[in-house]
DNA sequence: GCAGTAAAGTTGTCAATACAACTTTTCCAA
DNA sequence: TTGGAAAAGTTGTATTGACAACTTTACTGC
């Protein structure tokens, strides 16, 4: 079951089966799960293995620990930590949510708008639209400095996240990036393209993402619906 | 140097008196700390307590480990306050525009609502109102755990910031938060209060604060009118 | 039946140790 | 002088053991 002979760390391993059996509803929300001996017992490891298992859950927000009581699964709805710059895709996953992504043929045009931070410039524009259990949660706009990102068009694919590509492929990582909130009401053909009545309220963010030797290389517009999802961030105390 | 006989772990401890050290220039950014196993040696601990110290200091942001390297002190970042959403966020058109506050009379009352992190518990509650050119833009309902923050109904002014209120008297810092955005209409006693037509749409932001030996012991509703003023934040690439 | 107490169970903290994996430094040989 | 290998140093992972602090359960005496 755990594969000690593995350079998975077997803290790692531990949290990843556990993680599926709480998605898998083994272990339902509220309900606690083995003691931490218990645990240990099972699968033949140390108590303090277990607790660093359980500790990379307690960090994603699936697991809770209530001294002199036991570990359990948190029965708040997930939240999806969407923005804080870890990927889409990733923080979808991190919570067991599965994403059903569209992605539209990639255009390449010169960005005409005001406030744009590639205004004037040549961009591939995504666009992207992501369901969960087949409603529409999230339409992504993003553009990309097509000087910055030669031949992006012809990489990207549906399932594949854009942080991967970008990191992969051009070797760039955003180190940090300025968003915007605001409730807007959607306009018609996005309201069409998401299932929704025209008009509706909807949370849009704004980003601008910043790489080490390419500030301001892209941008996304996140139309997001926060009636399904809770959208999130984990924010520290000292920030960039 | 350090007490086993408080009960403040030791691992807090050390964390603390690293973090003033830092703090007081010590360790420079980008300068090596001592080895764990010095360290442990240093203050006659074992290195899984060292470890769990810089562990800590790794997650505020201070600190990065490099495998067969050492601990180094990260280039510290500008403290945000994490009290207020104009301390994280920051309006562009309210920029330099000082926010006019008022602040209720503090009341403590038990906390009864689902998915609250101090549910069934004793809370201290703030409320604040923010205006621009005198119209609300921002309300703010903080709750602090009233067990954790003692007398604190009694401690709070108008002029006086929240995070030094808790840094002096209580001497506690919240490490980090994680926060959520919900469109949501505004309830109608709310709306009255911030000259809104009932059944407006309007951003409202849940955060959870944490601090280092009280996880959740603070929670903040903050609703914020995004049609005058657009709420933005920089962020930082995550290190984990 | 009930309250209070004891016992058992669970997480929190900490020590000491060991080996693995990686980085940096040192040193030797070409 | 330089390249490469060895050695030393450092963090990563993992085990075992122990006690403290807290919660839940069980039991006892009334």
């Amino acid at each position: 079951m755990l594969n000690s002979a593995s350079p998975i760390p077997l803290y790692h391993q531990l949290a990843e089966r556990l993680f599926s059996e709480i998605r898998a509803g083994r272990y339902p929300p509220g309900s606690r799960l083995p003691s931490e001996h218990e645990l240990a017992e099972t699968f033949g490891l140390g108590r303090p293995t277990v607790r660093q298992a359980t500790a990379a859950l307690i960090q994603r927000g699936l697991l809770e620990r209530r001294r002199g009581s036991g570990t359990y699964v948190r029965s708040v709805p997930a939240q999806v930590d969407l923005f804080s710059l870890a990927g889409t895709l990733m923080s979808f996953e991190a919570q067991g949510i599965a994403l059903a992504s569209e992605l539209d043929r990639p255009r390449t045009e010169t960005i005409d708008e005001a406030g744009h931070p590639l205004q004037s410039r040549e961009a591939v524009r995504l666009t992207r639209l992501s369901r969960v259990d087949g409603e529409a949660v999230l339409l992504e706009e993003i553009d990309f400095d097509a000087e910055r990102f030669p031949g992006l068009a012809r990489l990207v694919r549906k399932d594949r996240a854009l942080s991967d590509i970008v990191e992969q492929h051009y070797r760039m990582r955003p180190e940090s990036a300025d968003q915007s909130f605001r409730v807007v009401t959607l306009p018609r053909p996005l309201a069409k393209r998401m299932g929704l009545a025209a008009g509706s309220a909807i949370l849009r963010v704004d980003r601008t993402l910043h790489f080490a030797l390419a500030p301001s290389a892209a941008f996304a517009r996140m139309y997001c619906r926060t009636d399904r999802f809770a959208f999130s961030q984990r924010i520290g105390a000292s920030h960039a």
